[in-house]
DNA sequence: CGGGATCCCCGACGATACTG
DNA sequence: CAGTATCGTCGGGGATCCCG
């Protein structure tokens, strides 16, 4: 599984996002609840992102590992980029 | 559709890479053979990447926009990230 | 509360054949 | 050479139920 693979999936950033903003670990039912999404969905995305070390099961929830903060802070520009992106695709039409 | 959505499909970052290692625009049957790819999967592909502006269909064969050029630069550092990450991975197990 | 099991559905993929 | 049409296959998404 490629890392593009991994992030495009469903949910993967979103949990990434919640997590990154979250002060203290989230639970797996505040992560649902956060991302709006449902069990089964948010299992598998968090079994793939605690097998590839970029959020691990720490006391008392979910957070980001060492290795996942260094992930988001290269995601950030690409964030930005896609929003100008889009919102420039909208006015154009 | 999101970036994230866009770009984890097959063939999207392959396109963007054989096309940004591309000194002269790359034609429909050459992008096709660079990419190792069929027709079909590639077709989508460059509409998406057309629709998007991220490519362009310019004399004789695609290329980047600069957008897409734009956009490859900031894929980069996660590229790099992601080779040693994948590396990483490998040789813990 | 945490999270695995099940089941259905739909859309992406991929091969190939075909047309302008 | 460029691109479209068709069709079967496969895997992810999502809802829901359930157990420790």
């Amino acid at each position: 599984m490629t890392l593009l693979d991994l992030l495009g999936r469903r949910m993967a950033l979103r949990v990434l996002w919640e997590l990154s903003n979250a002060n203290a670990p989230l639970t797996f039912r505040e992560l649902e609840a956060a991302a709006e999404t449902n069990p089964s969905v948010l299992n598998k995305r968090l079994k793939e992102l605690r097998d590839t070390q970029i959020v691990e099961h720490c006391k008392e929830g979910y957070c980001l590992t060492s290795e996942g903060r260094s992930l988001v802070a290269l995601i950030l520009p690409l964030h930005a980029w896609s929003e100008s992106w889009a919102s420039k695709l909208r006015t154009e039409r």
